[in-house]
DNA sequence: TCTGGGGTCCTAGGACCC
DNA sequence: TCTGGGGTCCTAGGACCC
Protein backbone atom coordinates (compact mmCIF):
# COMPACT_ATOMS: atom_id res chain seq x y z
CA UNK A 1 0.00 0.00 0.00
CA UNK A 2 1.10 3.63 -0.44
CA UNK A 3 0.34 6.56 1.37
CA UNK A 4 1.12 10.18 2.01
CA UNK A 5 2.97 11.24 5.24
CA UNK A 6 3.17 14.86 6.56
CA UNK A 7 5.97 15.19 8.55
CA UNK A 8 5.70 18.27 10.76
CA UNK A 9 8.75 19.91 13.31
CA UNK A 10 6.99 20.36 16.86
CA UNK A 11 7.29 24.02 18.11
CA UNK A 12 10.23 24.05 15.14
CA UNK A 13 11.83 27.44 16.29
CA UNK A 14 11.49 26.54 20.02
CA UNK A 15 12.57 23.49 19.21
CA UNK A 16 15.72 24.64 17.60
CA UNK A 17 16.82 27.21 20.50
CA UNK A 18 16.69 24.27 23.14
CA UNK A 19 18.78 22.04 20.48
CA UNK A 20 21.87 24.71 21.56
CA UNK A 21 20.38 25.77 24.71
CA UNK A 22 19.20 22.62 26.86
CA UNK A 23 18.79 24.93 29.81
CA UNK A 24 15.30 25.82 27.60
CA UNK A 25 13.83 22.50 28.28
CA UNK A 26 10.65 22.22 30.00
CA UNK A 27 11.10 26.18 30.29
CA UNK A 28 7.81 27.71 28.77
CA UNK A 29 9.89 29.13 25.80
CA UNK A 30 8.41 31.71 22.65
CA UNK A 31 9.97 32.88 19.65
CA UNK A 32 9.05 36.52 18.20
CA UNK A 33 8.59 37.79 14.82
CA UNK A 34 10.65 40.01 12.74
CA UNK A 35 10.84 43.28 14.61
CA UNK A 36 9.97 41.11 17.71
CA UNK A 37 6.82 42.07 16.99
CA UNK A 38 4.71 38.75 17.09
CA UNK A 39 5.08 35.43 18.80
CA UNK A 40 5.56 33.07 15.78
CA UNK A 41 6.47 29.94 18.08
CA UNK A 42 5.32 28.42 21.38
CA UNK A 43 6.84 26.10 23.39
CA UNK A 44 4.08 23.53 25.09
CA UNK A 45 4.60 24.65 28.30
CA UNK A 46 3.74 28.43 26.76
CA UNK A 47 0.82 27.19 24.82
CA UNK A 48 -0.43 26.33 28.10
CA UNK A 49 -0.11 29.66 29.67
CA UNK A 50 -2.42 30.70 26.84
CA UNK A 51 -0.36 32.58 24.68
CA UNK A 52 -2.04 32.17 21.47
CA UNK A 53 -0.20 32.06 17.78
CA UNK A 54 0.49 35.30 16.38
CA UNK A 55 -0.27 37.46 18.80
CA UNK A 56 1.72 40.91 19.59
CA UNK A 57 4.01 40.76 22.34
CA UNK A 58 2.92 43.52 24.03
CA UNK A 59 -0.86 41.76 24.52
CA UNK A 60 0.77 38.73 26.50
CA UNK A 61 3.65 40.76 28.60
CA UNK A 62 2.05 40.43 31.41
CA UNK A 63 1.70 36.72 31.05
CA UNK A 64 5.07 36.16 30.41
CA UNK A 65 6.45 38.54 33.35
CA UNK A 66 4.48 36.31 35.54
CA UNK A 67 5.93 33.14 34.36
CA UNK A 68 9.27 33.82 33.51
CA UNK A 69 8.61 32.95 29.78
CA UNK A 70 12.07 32.85 27.75
CA UNK A 71 11.27 35.31 24.98
CA UNK A 72 13.88 35.07 22.00
CA UNK A 73 14.45 36.96 18.31
CA UNK A 74 14.08 34.90 15.38
CA UNK A 75 17.08 33.48 14.13
CA UNK A 76 16.64 32.28 10.76
CA UNK A 77 20.11 30.98 9.85
CA UNK A 78 19.89 29.06 12.63
CA UNK A 79 16.32 27.48 11.58
CA UNK A 80 16.95 27.47 8.04
CA UNK A 81 19.97 25.25 8.55
CA UNK A 82 18.15 22.83 11.10
CA UNK A 83 15.52 22.46 8.32
CA UNK A 84 18.25 21.57 5.53
CA UNK A 85 19.42 18.64 7.73
CA UNK A 86 16.15 17.43 8.61
CA UNK A 87 15.02 17.39 4.96
CA UNK A 88 18.45 15.52 3.98
CA UNK A 89 17.26 12.98 6.52
CA UNK A 90 14.20 12.85 5.21
CA UNK A 91 15.61 11.81 1.73
CA UNK A 92 17.45 9.06 2.67
CA UNK A 93 13.66 8.02 4.06
CA UNK A 94 11.71 7.79 1.35
CA UNK A 95 12.12 8.13 -2.75
CA UNK A 96 9.48 10.98 -2.61
CA UNK A 97 10.26 14.22 -0.82
CA UNK A 98 7.90 17.61 -1.05
CA UNK A 99 9.83 20.39 1.03
CA UNK A 100 6.44 21.77 1.82
CA UNK A 101 7.80 24.47 4.49
CA UNK A 102 10.75 25.27 6.78
CA UNK A 103 9.40 22.44 9.28
CA UNK A 104 6.79 20.35 7.24
CA UNK A 105 7.48 18.02 4.58
CA UNK A 106 4.85 15.58 2.34
CA UNK A 107 6.86 12.34 1.44
CA UNK A 108 5.52 9.13 -0.21
CA UNK A 109 5.43 5.88 1.81
CA UNK A 110 5.01 2.36 0.81
CA UNK A 111 4.44 -0.38 2.67
CA UNK A 112 5.72 -4.18 2.67
CA UNK A 113 5.56 -7.76 4.30
CA UNK A 114 7.99 -6.67 6.63
CA UNK A 115 6.91 -3.33 7.64
CA UNK A 116 3.56 -1.57 7.71
CA UNK A 117 2.56 2.40 7.02
CA UNK A 118 2.76 3.25 10.69
CA UNK A 119 6.10 1.18 11.57
CA UNK A 120 7.66 3.23 8.54
CA UNK A 121 6.72 6.36 10.15
CA UNK A 122 8.00 5.56 14.15
CA UNK A 123 11.23 4.54 11.91
CA UNK A 124 11.49 8.28 10.23
CA UNK A 125 10.07 10.07 14.05
CA UNK A 126 13.17 7.94 15.48
CA UNK A 127 15.44 8.64 12.80
CA UNK A 128 15.00 12.44 12.79
CA UNK A 129 15.39 12.47 16.30
CA UNK A 130 18.44 10.85 16.41
CA UNK A 131 20.44 12.84 13.52
CA UNK A 132 19.21 16.21 13.76
CA UNK A 133 17.49 16.48 17.57
CA UNK A 134 14.07 17.96 16.65
CA UNK A 135 10.45 16.18 17.94
CA UNK A 136 8.28 15.72 14.44
CA UNK A 137 4.75 14.59 14.15
CA UNK A 138 3.54 12.26 11.59
CA UNK A 139 0.47 11.90 9.84
CA UNK A 140 -0.37 9.37 7.38
CA UNK A 141 -3.28 9.33 4.92
CA UNK A 142 -4.61 8.64 1.56
CA UNK A 143 -4.56 12.48 0.83
CA UNK A 144 -2.92 15.12 1.53
CA UNK A 145 -5.18 16.75 3.08
CA UNK A 146 -6.05 13.82 5.40
CA UNK A 147 -2.74 13.16 6.33
CA UNK A 148 -2.82 16.79 7.32
CA UNK A 149 -5.66 16.24 9.64
CA UNK A 150 -3.73 12.70 11.02
CA UNK A 151 -0.60 14.63 11.82
CA UNK A 152 -2.62 17.11 13.63
CA UNK A 153 -4.38 14.25 16.31
CA UNK A 154 -0.65 12.99 15.91
CA UNK A 155 0.80 16.07 17.29
CA UNK A 156 -2.53 16.66 20.57
CA UNK A 157 -3.04 13.07 20.74
CA UNK A 158 -0.43 11.97 23.95
CA UNK A 159 -1.49 8.38 23.31
CA UNK A 160 0.06 8.41 19.54
CA UNK A 161 3.16 8.63 20.23
CA UNK A 162 3.83 11.46 17.68
CA UNK A 163 2.50 9.58 14.38
CA UNK A 164 -1.02 8.38 13.68
CA UNK A 165 -1.89 6.15 10.45
CA UNK A 166 -5.29 7.55 9.67
CA UNK A 167 -5.66 4.89 6.16
CA UNK A 168 -8.18 2.43 7.68
CA UNK A 169 -11.48 3.33 6.20
CA UNK A 170 -13.14 2.72 9.87
CA UNK A 171 -11.35 5.43 11.97
CA UNK A 172 -11.84 8.04 8.89
CA UNK A 173 -15.39 9.03 10.10
CA UNK A 174 -15.12 8.88 13.79
CA UNK A 175 -11.85 10.99 13.28
CA UNK A 176 -13.42 13.53 10.97
CA UNK A 177 -16.13 13.87 13.24
CA UNK A 178 -13.87 14.79 15.76
CA UNK A 179 -12.05 17.23 13.97
CA UNK A 180 -13.59 21.24 13.52
CA UNK A 181 -14.06 22.59 10.06
CA UNK A 182 -11.76 25.56 11.23
CA UNK A 183 -8.68 23.27 11.97
CA UNK A 184 -9.01 21.44 8.22
CA UNK A 185 -5.66 22.56 6.29
CA UNK A 186 -7.00 25.35 3.28
CA UNK A 187 -9.78 26.23 5.80
CA UNK A 188 -9.02 30.06 7.16
CA UNK A 189 -11.16 32.02 9.56
CA UNK A 190 -13.34 33.30 7.15
CA UNK A 191 -14.40 30.06 5.29
CA UNK A 192 -14.50 28.91 8.68
CA UNK A 193 -17.22 31.76 9.84
CA UNK A 194 -19.05 30.79 6.24
CA UNK A 195 -19.44 26.85 6.73
CA UNK A 196 -20.61 27.21 10.09
CA UNK A 197 -23.35 29.94 9.35
CA UNK A 198 -24.22 27.15 6.70
CA UNK A 199 -24.53 24.33 9.31
CA UNK A 200 -20.78 22.99 8.31
CA UNK A 201 -18.74 22.40 11.54
CA UNK A 202 -16.75 19.78 10.84
CA UNK A 203 -14.57 17.52 8.54
CA UNK A 204 -16.72 15.03 8.21
CA UNK A 205 -19.81 17.52 7.49
CA UNK A 206 -17.36 19.34 5.14
CA UNK A 207 -16.58 15.90 3.36
CA UNK A 208 -20.43 15.46 2.91
CA UNK A 209 -22.03 18.71 1.96
CA UNK A 210 -23.41 19.12 -1.57
CA UNK A 211 -20.72 19.62 -4.48
CA UNK A 212 -22.84 22.43 -5.87
CA UNK A 213 -23.12 24.55 -2.95
CA UNK A 214 -19.09 23.99 -2.34
CA UNK A 215 -18.31 25.03 -5.57
CA UNK A 216 -20.42 28.27 -5.76
CA UNK A 217 -19.40 29.39 -2.17
CA UNK A 218 -15.95 28.18 -2.06
CA UNK A 219 -14.71 27.86 -5.58
CA UNK A 220 -12.84 24.56 -7.28
CA UNK A 221 -10.56 25.56 -4.36
CA UNK A 222 -13.14 24.15 -1.57
CA UNK A 223 -14.70 21.27 -4.21
CA UNK A 224 -11.08 19.75 -4.38
CA UNK A 225 -10.25 19.85 -0.35
CA UNK A 226 -14.03 18.28 0.28
CA UNK A 227 -12.74 15.59 -2.54
CA UNK A 228 -9.17 14.77 -0.32
CA UNK A 229 -11.53 14.86 2.49
CA UNK A 230 -13.19 11.75 0.67
CA UNK A 231 -9.77 10.16 -0.61
CA UNK A 232 -9.77 11.29 -3.91
CA UNK A 233 -6.37 12.94 -4.26
CA UNK A 234 -6.33 16.35 -5.88
CA UNK A 235 -2.94 17.24 -4.41
CA UNK A 236 -0.24 15.19 -6.23
CA UNK A 237 3.53 15.49 -4.39
CA UNK A 238 5.46 17.99 -5.80
CA UNK A 239 8.92 16.53 -5.41
CA UNK A 240 10.75 18.87 -7.71
CA UNK A 241 10.93 22.28 -6.81
CA UNK A 242 8.01 24.05 -9.02
CA UNK A 243 10.04 27.26 -10.43
CA UNK A 244 9.25 30.33 -8.18
CA UNK A 245 6.95 32.79 -9.40
CA UNK A 246 7.68 35.82 -7.38
CA UNK A 247 10.63 37.07 -4.79
CA UNK A 248 9.51 39.31 -2.31
CA UNK A 249 11.23 41.74 0.55
CA UNK A 250 8.71 43.27 3.01
CA UNK A 251 9.50 45.09 6.42
CA UNK A 252 7.49 46.79 8.84
CA UNK A 253 9.70 49.67 10.13
CA UNK A 254 10.82 49.92 13.54
CA UNK A 255 10.04 53.20 13.77
CA UNK A 256 7.67 55.23 11.60
CA UNK A 257 9.09 56.92 8.60
CA UNK A 258 8.40 60.36 7.23
CA UNK A 259 10.65 61.60 5.10
CA UNK A 260 11.29 60.66 0.96
CA UNK A 261 14.99 59.71 1.47
CA UNK A 262 14.56 57.58 4.42
CA UNK A 263 12.25 55.64 2.25
CA UNK A 264 14.05 55.33 -0.46
CA UNK A 265 16.75 53.67 1.66
CA UNK A 266 14.60 51.59 2.59
CA UNK A 267 13.21 50.43 -0.47
CA UNK A 268 17.26 50.55 -2.09
CA UNK A 269 17.56 47.83 0.94
CA UNK A 270 14.84 45.80 -0.05
CA UNK A 271 15.71 45.69 -3.45
CA UNK A 272 19.26 44.41 -2.64
CA UNK A 273 18.01 41.67 -1.07
CA UNK A 274 15.69 40.75 -3.78
CA UNK A 275 17.96 40.54 -6.17
CA UNK A 276 20.08 39.16 -4.26
CA UNK A 277 17.68 35.77 -3.96
CA UNK A 278 17.10 36.53 -7.18
CA UNK A 279 20.85 35.88 -8.50
CA UNK A 280 21.27 33.18 -6.17
CA UNK A 281 18.59 31.33 -7.92
CA UNK A 282 19.74 32.18 -11.35
CA UNK A 283 16.49 33.85 -12.52
CA UNK A 284 15.89 37.51 -14.14
CA UNK A 285 12.76 39.86 -13.39
CA UNK A 286 10.58 41.17 -15.56
CA UNK A 287 8.46 43.67 -13.48
CA UNK A 288 8.84 45.26 -10.01
CA UNK A 289 6.02 46.04 -7.90
CA UNK A 290 6.90 48.64 -4.95
CA UNK A 291 4.22 49.19 -2.01
CA UNK A 292 4.08 51.44 1.25
CA UNK A 293 1.72 51.53 3.44
CA UNK A 294 1.37 53.78 6.76
CA UNK A 295 0.01 52.11 10.36
CA UNK A 296 -3.59 50.42 9.92
CA UNK A 297 -3.36 50.20 13.69
CA UNK A 298 -3.12 54.08 13.91
CA UNK A 299 -7.16 55.02 13.19
CA UNK A 300 -6.80 58.09 13.98
CA UNK A 301 -4.17 59.33 11.49
CA UNK A 302 -4.95 59.39 7.46
CA UNK A 303 -4.18 56.20 6.13
CA UNK A 304 -2.61 55.36 2.53
CA UNK A 305 -1.62 51.70 1.43
CA UNK A 306 -0.12 51.70 -2.34
CA UNK A 307 1.64 49.64 -5.21
CA UNK A 308 3.12 50.52 -8.17
CA UNK A 309 4.24 47.96 -11.02
CA UNK A 310 6.85 48.89 -13.58
CA UNK A 311 8.39 46.69 -16.17
CA UNK A 312 12.10 45.95 -16.02
CA UNK A 313 13.31 46.34 -19.62
CA UNK A 314 15.15 44.70 -20.28
CA UNK A 315 14.82 41.90 -17.79
CA UNK A 316 17.85 41.90 -15.13
CA UNK A 317 19.07 40.82 -11.81
CA UNK A 318 21.53 43.64 -11.51
CA UNK A 319 21.12 45.18 -7.94
CA UNK A 320 21.48 48.84 -9.14
CA UNK A 321 19.37 48.20 -12.60
CA UNK A 322 16.24 47.23 -10.62
CA UNK A 323 16.99 50.51 -7.82
CA UNK A 324 16.94 52.40 -10.24
CA UNK A 325 12.94 51.61 -11.47
CA UNK A 326 12.07 51.09 -7.83
CA UNK A 327 12.93 54.26 -7.45
CA UNK A 328 10.68 55.64 -10.20
CA UNK A 329 7.80 53.71 -8.76
CA UNK A 330 8.61 55.18 -5.37
CA UNK A 331 8.17 58.59 -6.91
CA UNK A 332 4.92 58.77 -8.12
CA UNK A 333 4.02 56.93 -5.16
CA UNK A 334 5.08 58.85 -2.22
CA UNK A 335 3.19 61.09 -0.83
CA UNK A 336 4.30 64.00 1.72
CA UNK A 337 2.84 64.18 5.45
CA UNK A 338 1.51 60.61 5.87
CA UNK A 339 3.82 58.78 8.43
CA UNK A 340 4.74 55.12 6.99
CA UNK A 341 5.22 52.07 9.11
CA UNK A 342 5.88 49.60 6.15
CA UNK A 343 7.27 49.14 2.96
CA UNK A 344 8.37 46.49 0.34
CA UNK A 345 9.21 45.17 -3.20
CA UNK A 346 7.99 42.41 -5.53
CA UNK A 347 9.52 40.77 -8.65
CA UNK A 348 7.41 39.33 -10.97
CA UNK A 349 7.80 37.66 -14.52
CA UNK A 350 10.59 35.61 -13.37
CA UNK A 351 12.55 33.59 -15.91
CA UNK A 352 15.96 31.41 -15.90
CA UNK A 353 18.46 33.82 -16.17
CA UNK A 354 19.88 31.65 -19.86
CA UNK A 355 17.19 31.48 -21.14
CA UNK A 356 16.96 35.17 -22.11
CA UNK A 357 18.26 36.60 -25.30
CA UNK A 358 20.87 38.93 -24.67
CA UNK A 359 21.70 41.89 -27.55
CA UNK A 360 25.34 41.49 -29.00
CA UNK A 361 26.48 45.16 -27.99
CA UNK A 362 24.82 44.93 -24.76
CA UNK A 363 26.80 41.29 -23.74
CA UNK A 364 30.06 42.25 -22.45
CA UNK A 365 28.49 45.17 -20.44
CA UNK A 366 26.40 42.49 -18.76
CA UNK A 367 28.46 40.06 -17.88
CA UNK A 368 31.14 42.72 -17.05
CA UNK A 369 27.99 43.64 -14.37
CA UNK A 370 27.22 40.45 -13.57
CA UNK A 371 30.78 39.10 -12.65
CA UNK A 372 30.65 42.41 -10.25
CA UNK A 373 27.79 41.30 -8.68
CA UNK A 374 28.81 37.78 -8.31
CA UNK A 375 31.42 39.57 -6.07
CA UNK A 376 29.39 41.22 -4.00
CA UNK A 377 27.38 38.32 -3.33
CA UNK A 378 30.20 36.42 -1.53
CA UNK A 379 31.75 38.83 0.30
CA UNK A 380 28.05 39.66 1.89
CA UNK A 381 27.64 35.82 2.15
CA UNK A 382 31.08 35.42 3.92
CA UNK A 383 31.16 38.98 5.83
CA UNK A 384 27.40 39.09 6.96
CA UNK A 385 24.90 41.27 5.03
CA UNK A 386 25.54 44.25 3.76
CA UNK A 387 29.53 44.40 3.87
CA UNK A 388 29.18 45.80 0.52
CA UNK A 389 26.22 47.54 -0.49
CA UNK A 390 24.89 48.44 -4.25
CA UNK A 391 23.39 52.23 -4.41
CA UNK A 392 21.80 54.73 -2.51
CA UNK A 393 21.75 53.76 1.23
CA UNK A 394 22.10 55.08 4.88
CA UNK A 395 22.95 52.01 7.11
CA UNK A 396 21.12 53.25 9.84
CA UNK A 397 17.70 54.55 9.81
CA UNK A 398 14.07 54.70 11.59
CA UNK A 399 13.23 51.92 9.40
CA UNK A 400 15.71 49.47 10.59
CA UNK A 401 14.05 46.80 12.70
CA UNK A 402 14.62 45.54 15.96
CA UNK A 403 16.08 42.35 16.93
CA UNK A 404 16.89 42.17 20.39
CA UNK A 405 17.40 38.92 21.51
CA UNK A 406 18.64 36.80 18.65
CA UNK A 407 20.68 33.44 19.83
CA UNK A 408 23.95 32.84 17.88
CA UNK A 409 23.77 31.69 14.58
CA UNK A 410 25.77 28.33 16.13
CA UNK A 411 25.52 26.40 12.60
CA UNK A 412 26.09 29.09 9.99
CA UNK A 413 28.61 31.54 11.13
CA UNK A 414 32.51 30.62 12.62
CA UNK A 415 32.77 33.30 15.16
CA UNK A 416 29.08 31.96 16.58
CA UNK A 417 29.91 28.75 17.50
CA UNK A 418 28.49 27.11 20.62
CA UNK A 419 31.16 27.44 23.31
CA UNK A 420 31.45 24.48 25.41
CA UNK A 421 33.00 25.97 29.03
CA UNK A 422 34.80 23.40 31.41
C1' DT B 1 4.79 52.86 22.95
C1' DC B 2 4.51 48.00 20.99
C1' DT B 3 0.92 44.71 15.99
C1' DG B 4 5.76 39.52 10.85
C1' DG B 5 7.28 38.07 6.24
C1' DG B 6 7.13 35.32 2.13
C1' DG B 7 4.63 32.69 -0.67
C1' DT B 8 0.56 30.40 -3.90
C1' DC B 9 -3.77 30.06 -6.26
C1' DC B 10 -8.24 31.69 -7.88
C1' DT B 11 -11.69 35.03 -9.54
C1' DA B 12 -13.66 39.17 -11.35
C1' DG B 13 -13.38 42.80 -14.28
C1' DG B 14 -11.38 45.74 -17.79
C1' DA B 15 -8.95 46.32 -22.22
C1' DC B 16 -8.41 44.71 -26.51
C1' DC B 17 -9.09 41.91 -30.70
C1' DC B 18 -11.69 39.39 -34.23
C1' DT C 1 -21.18 55.11 -34.09
C1' DC C 2 -23.47 51.17 -32.46
C1' DT C 3 -24.42 46.26 -32.18
C1' DG C 4 -22.68 41.19 -29.82
C1' DG C 5 -20.29 36.97 -28.58
C1' DG C 6 -16.12 34.86 -27.54
C1' DG C 7 -11.42 34.72 -26.74
C1' DT C 8 -6.94 36.31 -24.46
C1' DC C 9 -4.22 38.90 -21.44
C1' DC C 10 -3.44 41.63 -17.51
C1' DT C 11 -4.20 43.39 -12.85
C1' DA C 12 -6.22 43.91 -8.34
C1' DG C 13 -7.94 41.79 -4.65
C1' DG C 14 -9.21 38.01 -1.76
C1' DA C 15 -8.38 33.71 0.37
C1' DC C 16 -5.29 30.57 2.14
C1' DC C 17 -0.70 28.51 3.96
C1' DC C 18 3.45 28.33 7.26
Amino acid sequence: MKAIAIVDANNFYVSCERLFNPRLRDQATVVLSNNDGCIVSRSNEAKEMKISMGVPLFQVSKIIEQNGVHVLSSNYELYGDMSHRMMEVLETCSPEVERYSIDEAFISLEADDSQGVEELGRAIRAKIHRHVGIPVSIGIAATKTLAKVAGHHAKVLPGLDGVFDLTPASIQVPVLRNTPVEEVWGIGWRWARKLKTAGILTAFDLREARESWIRSNMSIVGLRLARELRGIPCHTLNTCPVPRRAINSTRSFGQMVDSKDELKAAVASFVARAAEKLRREKMVAGAITVFVRTNKFHEDEEQFSGSVTLQLAPMTCITNEIQEIAFKALDSLFRQGLRYKKAGVMLTGLVPANLIPQPLWEAEKSERLRAVMGKVDRLNQRFGRETVQCGQFHSEGKWRMKLDSRSPRYTTRWDELLKVVC
